[in-house]
DNA sequence: AGCCAAACTTGAAACCTTTCAATCACGACA
DNA sequence: TGTCGTGATTGAAAGGTTTCAAGTTTGGCT
């Protein structure tokens, strides 16, 4: 059933080596036997089997990104710049998702390593991970997107959080605003902590106090909970209220700014809203969101260069990068006049 | 460097086919021999080599799903569903994003073929392409996605798109509505066609001439174009202009409701929206959307199910499985008077 | 015709694992 | 003590490819 070299090199009458030049190091070969022994692969229907080929070479010839979670905007844009970059090479591109499971998490890792892909991207549930340190240690290169870790054992690519954070409140005390909501969480996230950082940063630059910031606690980053997080926040006496909430991420914003609209709340005038990733929703929404944007599909990139050049130059040098956010001014905090 | 299972076999005093044994066939080794060698596995960092097991088996015990559009929320919904299933089972599932081209995805096909996979899911550019056919002719096991095939070759999942696109237009004749857009393309896109198709007959059934649906094209399912779309359907005097509109999919409708906004039109009580798949955006959007929802989950595992029948049961017999599409009323259709 | 270099082709070894028939060790039983 | 059976272990072969040193052919030149 199964041809294979060997098959071939019968059918074209030449010897295992040359069928495999054909394949490898075609100059090599004359133009007469290569054509040839092409006519009886395509006759034959040959696919060669790249797990034999691995097994020679060491190393395969695929990338994975162990994605954190696939069914986030923010992640499939960061994915699709990792694709770009390794199409250009003759590489292929395998996407895992954890799921923000750590069990599945080490369950695609081990298989990849098992693989012997060539190099893996990943955004891990916990950056600071022992499995990682294992797995490139024993020769699997990694690098660590969108997340920053502790030591710098490998290559990572991230955005400045806290910056973002501050970005997001100083927009909001230009504004005029005085009383605001941090709604985000779990802490446990390194990103909530530092947007949560950034606003306090420059509340405290611009002479206030951190009472002046309230914190909403959610239980995760999802539309699902903006909507509760909405709940608490609109529970509030409107003397106290708010005027103003900044959302760890545009998932909570959206959710947020749909309780708002079916409470009667106006956004910006009641309540003016900031997101956080900048995804293609918020930019879409009914009332279009501010929020911070990331350099995704650049993250992406970035990523996946770090990670060629661990693969193939000898004398890498893991490197820690960190992008700049932005913020994106819209109709969710358009000034009141306007 | 790399440690094999004969670097294992010296260091624990066993043979080759020990060590082997402990990996796959543990109850032939006596508990002693065993503990000492799992020991020395774990000393040693021993990571099976994957390549030279499957070159022995014959097969990987790898799943792969080649994914149409990987930021397209319904697309990540089925994928759940897949992974779900998958994962009971000792395999592990790997993604790939043709990204609606067909150069890509025939070289991740053709990559998965070489990688000996022990079976593809697939929703194809075009569900009639070859490349399918002579890759499980040659022994990969192939289902097909969310698409239907002409010829019954593969076994494939999919959702009668005919019916969803009739319990649209009914329900929005039910509302009164006379004057009807319908907004999608292009219509090389199967989905489009029946989802038009499933208004006309709608239409019909109500006695209604094909003159109450007003078709207005569009270049791809994006947010962006459901914005175009809308500029060209308020451009219509207001005599004539549908009250209502069908959209193919859901990030058309959401384009359509923001511009709708920005606009001042009203949604529902000067235009009501229709969308389709109801990704969790719709019901999210400030005016949440009605949808015609879709089994995404139940897709994605069935798909699966399939798939895994395939790969090892000898008398798999081929399979077309629809499933049944339901309308979700919500804000954006909305009767008047509400 | 004879020689040489260059171009091309060959065959065997190596990659790492699994399998399976064959061997071994051990205790039980006669 | 010798034999048998059983469970544990062994060693060699196989799987499909690439590599590389060694061998062969080709064509040009004198």
């Amino acid at each position: 059933m199964a041809v294979g070299v060997k098959d071939i090199a019968v059918a074209a009458g030449v010897s295992l080596g040359t069928v495999s030049n054909v394949l490898n190091h075609p100059d090599r070969v004359s133009a007469r036997t290569r054509a040839r022994v092409e006519q009886v692969m395509s006759d034959l229907g040959f696919v060669p089997n790249e797990s034999a080929r691995q097994l020679r070479a060491g190393r395969s010839r695929t990338l994975a990104y162990v994605v954190l979670d696939a069914s986030n905007p923010f992640f499939t844009d960061v994915s699709r710049g990792v694709e770009e970059t390794v199409a250009e090479k003759d590489l292929s591109l395998f996407m895992c998702n954890s799921d923000n499971r750590v069990d599945r998490e080490n369950a695609y890792l081990t298989r990849l390593e098992e693989q012997r892909v060539a190099g893996v991207l990943v955004t891990p549930v916990d950056p600071d991970s022992q499995t990682l340190d294992l797995i490139s240690g024993r020769g699997t290169p990694i690098v660590i997107v969108d997340r920053i870790r502790s030591r710098e054992t490998h290559c990572s690519v991230a955005v400045d959080d806290v910056l973002g954070g501050r970005l997001a409140m100083e927009h909001l005390l230009d504004l005029g605003h005085q009383r605001v909501a941090f709604i985000g969480g779990p802490s446990s996230i390194g990103q909530v902590r530092d947007r949560h950082q950034g606003s306090l940063d420059a509340l405290e630059d611009a002479g206030l106090s951190e009472d002046h910031l309230t914190r909403i606690d959610t239980a995760s980053l999802s539309i699902g909970e903006g909507r509760l997080a909405a709940e608490r926040l609109l529970g509030i006496s409107s003397k106290r209220r708010p005027t103003a909430a900044f959302c760890a991420n545009d998932l909570l914003a959206l959710g947020l700014l749909q309780q708002c609209v079916a409470s009667g709340v106006r956004v910006p005038d009641d309540l003016a809203i900031v997101g956080y990733d900048d995804i293609e929703y918020a930019g879409a929404a009914a009332v279009p969101l501010t929020s911070v944007r990331q350099p995704r599909m650049r993250l992406g990139r970035t990523a996946a260069e770090l990670l060629l050049d661990e693969v193939d130059n000898p004398d890498h040098a893991h490197q820690q990068i960190t992008f700049t956010p932005e913020l994106v001014a819209r109709a969710s905090t358009a000034t009141r006049s306007a």
